[in-house]
DNA sequence: TTGAAAGCGCTAACAG
DNA sequence: CTGTTAGCGCTTTCAA
């Protein structure tokens, strides 16, 4: 293979003004088809720069005009958990009809490492940040927020910073939850939650002693596991709970990887407990599974909206979505109960 | 609320340079831990910068500093995908590492789309372009290729142009699937594709004719279906095959998607077909499906590494990189065979 | 070890 | 309708 010659520099925006006999700027009208250009001169400029193979360079249109690309970052814990996924992916819709694009960062929940990449996404200078946060101090982001970025912060609202956000119906889900399993006779009720520092699994947690204690259910925390980050932890806390002496007869898990390591766990059991997942997931229903859903898209087209209004001038107090639960009752749940 | 005046405008290195009494040049220099820098200058630099809140502005330094901003785009169906989801941290992680960023972008396999996509990446210089592609035609890429920007074809080869290439072993996954399944005694199987256009279907349906043909199987064409893309799609394709007069005894579904939308056609049936799925899914062991597994993530960092490689002047004729496919046999494959 | 000057490719602000 | 003049914030010469 011959080694070929690469690189004949790219054109630019001078080289096709000249090319087509006017200037710069007339060109540059003509390329971004702004008016004030007699159609002569437009077709002359196009047919210059389709000649030359020109592109127009956006490192240099996103440097001059404004001091913001037009990228807004979403920092989240990993893409390939299909809640993120979608959260992503609602937001790259809108984000894309904007003329915006989403890059997209996973932390892996690390703290450390959503600093850097908040740090990083800041300097690249990103019109607007998307963050599921897993600090609990954002003052940091104060100057930021002062400088006019737009910060929207998804499914965990931010800390000691007054900012948009986005989050869903915890409390109001995990009640439902266990209304539903206590009205089936359910009285020890586990939950199986996610890292502790999370907000997301403080309020889930919340929700739960609120509807245990009103049914005067006051040993709650007996079946309370927490910091089960990933489907292993997960499968081996349901597990160990299934081993205890007094082992209980349902259980709620916080998030769609938890719901899964219980699955695991519970292959095979003789004698199930009830249970009911957070997040819905993809064969919930063929594996027959009670979840409380919501909607995650709708999050992120949430997000990328306040972000898009935000730019746009929209200049009101920061606000709080809360996106509504429901309770997606399937076979799992109605199991298991003891006599009443 | 009190309107709070935002935008004390942003520092800039030259506001640090004035500050801390030297030249822009040095105050670069020291921000960027260049050699050269007397230690007292160097902290003077940083503690001037420190209280102007300084940032570097990326967008001025990918702009100034070579002709290409520090993002590697990475172009796919659909981050909702798990397939793609696991390509892309894959990616991710091994471009973090070389300093870049990834940037996603769904095209919905749409090709109008994956042009406008592709266009807009390349006016935004990116760095590199890691591609699944749903178009048939890649010549417009050659201009971009012969400029140096790195490209990486990613599970389906490019057409009418010399890139790296990064695919699966569709033939051989496909071969080691049937074979199974005739071992077992099948005679009437079934094949469930996605798009009758893409070059990773029209491979998987080869190696599935190869397999029946050298088996004796003439006929193998009467149950092959196509266009599959989405999970609906994919149910009543299974479905209508089920109701056929002649139901096929076992069924091979050539991508995640469409393994589950045959799940979902299966479900409750008297005597269900065998099945194995290409790309192995989250559950696939709970639900006892067989699968042909690969592995996306190296997909990703393949795809990664090479672009990092060609960054740094690597200049070797295209590679194409065929990554193995594994048989993983569980227990929806052992079933419904007739008597050989 | 430091600094001055030049300029990346483009658009904004003003003229004509 | 078209052109001229600046200059975004930084790095890259090259010189001191």
């Amino acid at each position: 293979m011959v080694d070929e010659i690469l690189l004949p520099p790219r054109a630019t925006l001078r080289q096709v003004a000249a090319l087509s006999g006017v200037s710069l700027k007339t060109a540059s009208r003509a390329l971004n088809s702004e008016p004030h250009v007699s159609y002569g001169v437009q077709s002359r400029v196009l047919a210059a720069a389709h000649q030359l193979g020109f592109r127009r360079n956006g490192l240099a249109i996103d440097f001059r005009s404004g001091a913001r690309s037009t990228s807004v970052a979403f920092i989240m814990g990993d893409v390939s958990n299909p809640f993120y996924a979608r959260i992503a992916r609602g937001a790259e819709r809108r984000l894309r009809d904007a003329g915006l694009q989403l890059v997209s960062a996973s932390s892996d929940e690390d703290s450390e490492r959503e600093l850097a990449l908040i740090d990083d996404m800041i300097e690249r200078r990103v019109s607007g940040l998307l963050i599921v946060s897993s600090l609990d101090d954002h003052r940091f982001l104060e100057a930021e927020r002062r400088l006019g970025t737009p910060m929207v912060f998804l499914d965990r609202p931010p800390d000691h910073i007054l900012a948009d956000t986005v989050v869903i119906d915890n409390a109001g889900g995990m009640n439902q939850a266990v209304a539903h399993l206590l009205g089936a006779g359910h009285r020890h009720i586990a939950l199986v939650g996610d890292l502790r520092r999370l907000s997301t699994h403080r309020e889930r947690v919340e929700g739960f002693a609120v509807a245990m204690r009103s049914a005067g259910i006051n040993d709650w925390e007996r079946y309370v596991r927490a910091d089960s980050h990933d489907i292993p932890t997960a499968e081996a806390a349901v597990a160990d709970l299934l081993a205890s002496p007094e082992p209980p007869t349902a259980i709620i898990t916080t998030n769609n990887r938890i719901t899964i390591g219980a699955l695991r766990a519970l292959r095979g059991a003789q004698h199930p407990p009830a249970l009911i997942g957070f997040d819905e997931f993809e064969l919930a229903d063929l594996l027959d599974v009670s979840v409380i859903t919501h909607d995650p898209e709708r999050m992120g087209q949430i997000g990328a909206d306040l972000i898009i209004d935000r730019l746009a001038g929209m200049d009101q107090p920061p606000r709080k979505v809360v996106l509504p639960t429901e309770l997606l009752v399937r076979g799992s749940s109605e199991r298991g109960a003891q006599a009443v």
